[in-house]
DNA sequence: CTTTATTGGTTTTAATAAATTACCATGATA
DNA sequence: TATCATGGTAATTTATTAAAACCAATAAAG
């Protein structure tokens, strides 16, 4: 009756510091360009020390996350700041992705995070949702892509399933997912008809959630997908990713 | 912006131990009489020293849920090895608890549980609940009152809430809520037809549990709490639970 | 009855993780 | 220029855990 029992998974206490600084970057909650709190403060709000504290910022600044200057302050680091920055694409390159084949998985992933929010997402988190919208509209209304934002909206879809598997994946492929949204808005929105397509596909998952309809949530990002798919599939390659050649279409199942 | 960090909750390898072998114990996953495996395997199947192990299983003796024996092995308490057990006699002595008062917040939390677990039960929470429902049932044919599986049967429910706030409310009034179940179920089948009403209404929770009908959930359990509520109003006091006059009737809600 | 095996019980030592403390270096501000 | 705020480095102490060795109680085998 062995087979009970289960592995201890003891985490070091850098590593659940390391865990909640990468998780509200990934939903937004702090944004390129902010600044962490100072080292010390960090330490005291969270009880730990502040060798610990410095471990996990250590590797978030390996990870090209955050960025530190000595006498100001540890900041988010903006994507944007490096060009080049590009740490999937020896992943991707390796595997010869390209931007459909991202596409493809995250309908599969992002259909079942829908579903999954629409049973689960808290009232904060639906909070967080109406935010990215927001954040979006005011942004794309100046003339700016909004990626980011539109990243930390499908990230914060992943976070309201609240299934740490789905979680988990979303936070594995974050650069790859900022980098291929990036590009797909940039396409998409050569064609300003599209703003005003892609913000009434992102108020319609956001509506569906809301309501707790996972049939219209699942429907809603599987449109959203699909439609990007279909526009991004002649467009010019992704920088830095591979270029080979398509698969066939969808093949989206219900929940 | 500091409030967005928590404080860090990190946790000892000896609790992660702990906690896990006390709810396997809970969830009657391993059940009193039952044979832990010994220290040294423990230790090789959990991936921790066995001073950690050992660390752990002193908790649970002291709890009073495990009992070491030297060169035979640590075993599972059985609660009825002492009549006197009561490790809640004290708190309830202090807040002049009764048997109704425990009723009423059963009647909160277990239907909230049943509603929960009704949207979210995995298929091994649900077999669990059959087996449950297995035993009871060739248990009281032969004659006995199986409270300890109807305690199982009440908190595989919680645990299939998964939410962790209501797993570690009906963690910590288990005793007591083993001790009001004993009580409860000893006055009731004095009455034979008692039994198959018992015996219907919990397979009424289960299967809106299974068939994921979180109103048919709610209302089953809380037309079963009412029931023996109304069943044991005027019944024997508990053991060792100091009487005090009753408040009014339930306050059931819908969610 | 003796020996062996199995298990819990105790102690010591070593390794690792984390905290604490002190100080240095850089940049900004008064 | 001095002070303040912040990141950067290092040494020491404390706590946790692992590893190893041995003891004691009980049961099983011969």
């Amino acid at each position: 009756m062995v087979h009970l029992y289960r592995s201890v998974n003891q985490k070091k206490a850098a590593d659940l510091v390391f865990e909640q600084i990468r998780d509200l970057i990934y939903v937004g909650q702090v944004k390129p360009g902010d600044q962490l709190p100072p080292e010390r403060e960090l330490a005291e709000t969270m009880g730990v020390s502040r060798p610990t504290i410095r471990e996990a910022v250590g590797k978030l600044v390996n990870l090209g996350l955050l960025e530190p200057h000595q006498g100001q302050g540890t900041f988010v680091r903006s994507f944007s700041k490096d060009q080049n920055f590009n740490p999937l694409k020896a992943l991707v390159q390796d595997e010869e992705g390209s931007a459909q084949h991202l596409l493809e998985v995250r309908l599969g992933l992002e259909c079942n995070a829908a579903v999954l929010a629409a049973r689960r997402a808290t009232e904060e988190d639906i909070a967080l949702l109406e935010e990215s919208l927001a954040s979006i509209r005011k942004l794309t209304d100046a003339g700016q892509t909004a990626y980011q934002e539109d990243v930390y909206f499908h990230m914060r879809i992943a976070y309201a399933s609240k299934n740490p598997v789905q979680i988990n994946l979303m936070k594995h492929f974050y650069d790859l997912l900022l980098l291929g949204i990036r590009d797909n808005l940039v396409h998409l929105y050569r064609d300003p008809g599209n703003k005003h397509l892609i913000r009434s596909q992102h108020e319609s998952i956001f509506y569906a959630i809301k309501s707790r309809d996972t049939q219209a949530a699942f429907d809603a990002m599987r449109q959203h997908i699909v439609f990007v798919m279909e526009s991004v599939k002649d467009g010019p390659p992704s920088a830095g990713i591979a270029r080979k050649p398509n698969v066939a279409g969808p093949s989206g199942q219900n929940p």
